[in-house]
DNA sequence: AACGGAACCTGAAAGC
DNA sequence: TGCTTTCAGGTTCCGT
């Protein structure tokens, strides 16, 4: 599912292919996709706009238009956007199009968890302005993330998972972080030592680093579509052994959420 | 007030 | 083989 390096990959991708161009046409297929308002609010405000940045925060994408509005993009569990010719015939998951520049930008999403909201003077929306720090476009570092994880008493994935603390961190990276931080997904976030802190901090920005190296170029697939291209060094691998220390991978859930981590290298406190 | 769980969804995978 | 059930999780909402 869409997490920071998806989101970044698709703002990428919106940026190549709509920045600077104008917006010809616009189709909103699905309501459910633009929720508290009308998909001919999305449609009028986009129609014949030019795109003039597209700005990516946590998991978030803002599209700036140059009448002074915006559209915020959120892909939710299965939303993606791609890039077809014109005449390409829609998917069943199709929920909205735009024709950029002689063609298609298409925004699918077959479970419609993700939303397209638009802002007729380009204001932030209140999901936006709530988000923490972006650990790429604003970067994060040890102190801050330490006194932030102090200032909080819950186990470390849940913090991490917080839009409004560290932005863009979805079950995937959490995982990941805390595995490369050796540090076990309970342990409290105001229990952390300094070193671990640092561990933690540099957990999460290598994670997001290997994740963008390793799914950046051509289309997007996200490891649910795919089990057998699963990028990742532990999530989705309960059970097996894990990478670093040979040890059998343990599978918990965690504030509702799947958790996996390795009991040997990432030990309760 | 904070916290857990359900709801929202559909496609894929597992179960029978 | 084919139908049914379970699972996946980002975010919001609701009840305790």
């Amino acid at each position: 599912m869409p997490e920071l390096p998806e989101v970044e990959i698709a703002a990428r991708g919106l940026r190549a292919w709509m920045g600077g161009r104008r917006i010809a046409e616009v189709r909103v297929a699905a309501t459910r996709i633009v929720r508290g308002t009308s998909r001919g609010a999305v449609e009028r405000l986009c129609d014949g706009q030019q795109v003039r940045e597209v700005v990516r925060r946590g998991k978030w994408i803002r599209l700036g238009l140059d009448g002074g509005g915006a559209l915020f993009s959120h892909l939710g569990m299965s939303g993606k956007w791609v890039v077809r010719a014109r005449e390409e015939e829609a998917s069943a998951s199709e929920r909205a199009r735009f024709t950029v520049g002689g063609r298609s930008v298409r925004y699918h999403d077959p479970r419609m968890f993700g939303r397209l909201v638009p802002s007729l003077d380009g204001a932030p929306i209140a999901e936006w302005s709530a988000l923490g720090r972006d650990p790429l476009g604003d970067g994060i570092e040890t102190g801050w993330l330490g006194d932030a994880l102090r200032r909080r008493r819950v186990p470390l994935k849940v913090a991490l998972l917080d839009q409004t603390l560290v932005a863009g961190i979805g079950n995937i990276q959490a995982t990941e972080a805390l595995w490369r931080a050796r540090l076990h997904p309970e342990r409290r976030s105001d229990g952390l030592m300094a070193a671990e802190a640092k561990r933690l901090c540099a957990g999460i920005l290598g994670s997001i680093e290997a994740t963008l190296r390793a799914e950046e170029g051509g289309e997007i697939t996200y490891v649910e579509e795919d089990r057998s291209r699963n990028p990742f060094a532990i999530y989705g691998r309960g059970g097996q052994p894990c990478p670093r220390c040979r040890a059998m991978l343990v599978r918990i859930v965690l504030a509702g959420r799947g958790t996996v981590f390795c009991a040997r290298c990432q030990p309760p406190r």
